[in-house]
DNA sequence: TGTACATCAGTGAACGCGCGTTCACTGATGTAC
DNA sequence: TGTACATCAGTGAACGCGCGTTCACTGATGTAC
């Protein structure tokens, strides 16, 4: 999955290549057609090459699916960990507003990318193992903010309700991979924070929110804002 | 779209009948194959019919289509309905979590027509006006659960974001169109209530769950019950 | 109640299209000595 | 540096399949008088 970024031969380069452009090519089809639509044969087509070439650079479809999914979350990640990173460490509502507003900005513009991992699953087709690691690069980044929170003596703001007993091997499997020193209900919130950045996403995305909202911009800033101050990560001293 | 509920004719009885038929294989199909992959040819087959009868009752696959997806929103929207009427009134918590369990019991038992509703949109597939009313239904319940307990004197709790001043006018037109006296902060919590929910449940259902949470029951109940507190809905006196 | 006509359901063939995948093959590139 | 062989990329044909939609048609059901 990994391409040699350096690769010896001119054989090697030609195939690097050629494997971009084919993944290229597929998410321009992807934006037309959609996850069920794509074609390897189209691909090739447009490509100006036999469509049994391409099964020299994916071995089926299935796999260009997954090298499609493997590589929107990788980039998904990364510019949503290059947009938090430029905020100052102590603004704890900035980073969290940015890795929000990151996620947003590549969503809106690469919708069908967006659509193949975080819409429905596409019938049929089951996620390699390949695909578990670049999925949580969100999440390891939400839940950063939130141990940089917990540090600083934040605390989820507002009610709170019992923990079930049965989450708690969850939460606690999920402290011990990813966030150490996080309390349980800290790792709760950010399930459910994780949740309502995307599904908010989905809402606007998928059209749901037509007719409600004219603004999505301003809207969506608004409501991340009030689950980052319920998150515990606004100015104020004390949350509660 | 509306059935004529006491046909005259046997014929009219008949085609009734097979329309529904049509429908009911059609979402077998969807549970095996997804939206994309729907087929006329397919149901027709299953049905020992030639594929050119169903266009008697379907002028084209686009608008089977139609007709699940509203029978999809108007089955989820009455047992949601069913299920919140269930319960006593001044229990606002209560009805809260009814609508949201509902929801979800409705898309465990239903997963494809969910995804047909909720999930990425169909490519190609322009949703007609038909769909907007039972889209409506479950938010309208919502908002008459938070429309009781505005006026029983509920108020959001936790800390407070300013409302961007853009957001006012769409605030307005709902509170005009479905919730009339709510405050504009009970209306943007609505919103995102609702997508909280759905956001949720697409999670669970699309896997972005899986190797996290174990127990997705008391998982989604305590998530939907302290949203349930952030609305107010809890039995305390008052809840800032 | 019976007849004539209109309406409708379902048939079967056809149009024109696209798909994933396999396979034997040619010719170019790379490697070992 | 040159040669022999191995590896690989790309070709073109084929297999077997499915799709949405149209159309002229037969025969059954419904309606008006």
């Amino acid at each position: 999955m990994v391409i040699d970024s350096a690769p010896r031969t001119a054989r090697a380069r030609a195939r690097a290549e050629l494997t971009e452009q084919i993944k290229a090519m597929a998410r321009r089809q992807l934006a037309e057609v959609g996850s069920a639509g794509l074609s390897l044969r189209a691909v090739a087509r447009e490509l100006g090459m036999v469509s049994s070439a391409v099964y020299r650079y994916f071995p089926s479809r299935d796999e260009l699916l997954t090298a499609l999914i493997v590589d929107a979350y990788t980039t998904l990640g990364s510019q949503a960990a290059a947009a938090e990173a430029g905020i100052r460490r102590a603004d704890l509502a900035g980073r969290w507003l940015a890795v929000c507003r990151a996620t947003r900005n590549w969503a809106r513009t690469n919708p069908h990318e967006y659509a193949l991992i975080f819409g429905s699953p596409v019938p049929g087709y089951r996620a390699p193992v390949d695909t578990i690691d670049p999925a949580a690069r969100i999440p390891v980044l939400l839940l950063a903010v939130l141990a940089d929170a917990a540090a600083a003596g934040r605390t989820p703001s507002g009610p709170q309700t019992a923990i079930p007993r049965s989450l708690h091997p969850d939460l606690k499997r999920l402290r011990e991979q990813l966030a150490p020193g996080l309390t349980d209900r800290y790792l709760a919130r950010a399930v459910l924070a994780w949740s309502q950045l995307i599904g908010l996403i989905n809402f606007e995305l998928f059209g749901h929110l037509h007719n409600v909202i004219t603004d999505y911009d301003a809207h969506f800033d608004f409501q991340m804002r009030s689950i980052g101050q319920q998150l515990g990560l606004d100015h104020r001293p004390r949350p509660d």
